[in-house]
DNA sequence: TGATCGGGTTGATCTCAATCAAGGACAACA
DNA sequence: TGTTGTCCTTGATTGAGATCAACCCGATCA
């Protein structure tokens, strides 16, 4: 497995400015507790392709994503693939309370990490009722992201499900400061068809449609929402 | 809306014998916090069709299911409709750090519930942290339902997607202590469409399937699994 | 310079589930 | 007893997206 731990001296540097600091689950702790946090944490890197967890595999570890994406998978024995979720900055994987890992998470180009022994953060957690709160919060945003996506997968046709992953992604990125006129999709085709239910081929030709229809700009480096109200209506599922 | 209070007598007897005590928040709790919490709840009644709460509205309250089943569903504009899932006795509805109804809840069937107010019961959980992991484990294990309901939902065939469901029903049961040879499905046809992403043609169809198939029984009642092996290679999605 | 490869696009055809349409079973009720 | 309404089933047809197939483009490398 490509995965290289940081060297000590490393560790709290990245802890001290950390980007990711205000949305992790680290925000809901004071100096102190961020050092005492900081010392049962490593810091990991994964390079792109590189898989953190696999599904079913007893889980060990929690995570804090630092920098980069992953995607977050299931798979079927016949090697159907779902893609649950995709992870960013500031999203924390693993529950407490399950033993195995429910689904598969791989770096979409290169990821870091904090990484936490479970027993060590479920005891560092244990009587920290605000750190408990702030991982219910981000449960409990997880959850109304998977029942949202339930509907997508449930009832939406191909365009508005392109079109409601773009504005999800782009309210994705903005809310960790990311936001920006050309939107950059760090995943492939085949990783937006298996998130939304669809065949790459379907994907590629909604993404052309679109342009044709002038609602989108591809590039290489990413996409632009060039009509953004149009692009709403179909994600709400207006038309 | 058809709402009815039950007097303040029949509150602690409810709570002293509750059936859903043992898989409820209740849980996490001591004999005395028990007699606390019951204090704060009250235990309301919706008739058959009745609307607990409705999707985007102000959530002033936090719920556990007593007694019945629930439809905890999604709707677009155009009134499509998604089933995000099935509230069962022990099921615990709200969360904190959303302020409004991320779905809608009605009673199938006669229903009751303990109700408490959002604050009385945050400020009752603040500090006991006991509470607190329990929540985190209600919503993990809630999210993971959700992660496998998406892999349904997006990359399963409509028989699958039958076959997952009515395992995944049977399990639910049997873990609330209602397993038992015939398995009643308090739904109609339409929720299970509306759940599965199917429509209600597709669902009848493939009971009838299944059934010829000999893989079910359909009664009036419910579904017996005459062929369990089969039934769960479907849901696996080994065939 | 050409060969190879991964990722993406586009066209032709097929298929599974949606849609349209009709009717059956059963309960509630006048 | 017939009427109405709800729920479910079944058949015929359609259609959105899957599948099959070909090709494009840029990067890498011999």
């Amino acid at each position: 497995m490509k995965i290289s731990v940081l060297g000590e001296g490393t560790r709290c540097r990245l802890c001290h400015d950390c980007t990711a600091r205000g949305f992790a689950i680290c925000a809901a702790l004071d100096k102190t507790e961020l050092r005492e946090l900081a010392q049962l944490s490593r810091h990991v890197r994964f390079e792109s392709g590189a898989t953190v967890f696999a599904q079913a595999n007893i889980a060990t570890s929690f995570f804090s994503v630092h920098a980069g994406t992953l995607r977050l998978y299931k798979l079927l024995p016949d090697s159907r693939r779902q893609i649950v979720g995709f992870a960013l900055p500031g999203d924390f994987l693993g529950l407490p309370g399950l033993p195995r890992h429910e689904f598969s998470a791989d770096a979409i180009g290169r990821v870091t990490l904090c990484q936490f022994s479970k027993e060590s953060f479920a005891t560092f957690a244990e009587n920290r009722p605000q750190l408990l709160r702030r991982m219910i919060e981000l449960a409990g945003r997880e959850l109304a992201r998977a029942q949202e996506h339930m509907v997508l997968l449930g009832r939406r046709s191909a365009e508005e499900k392109i079109a409601s992953f773009l504005i999800g992604w782009r309210d994705r990125l903005s809310g960790i400061g990311r936001g920006g006129e050309i939107m950059p999709l760090p995943m492939k085709r085949l990783d937006i068809a298996d998130h939304l239910g669809l065949t790459i081929e379907t994907v590629s030709r909604t993404f052309s449609k679109l342009e044709r229809d002038g609602v989108i700009q591809t590039f290489a480096s990413g996409v632009v929402l060039l009509d953004t109200p149009r692009a709403e209506a179909l994600s709400a599922g207006i038309s």
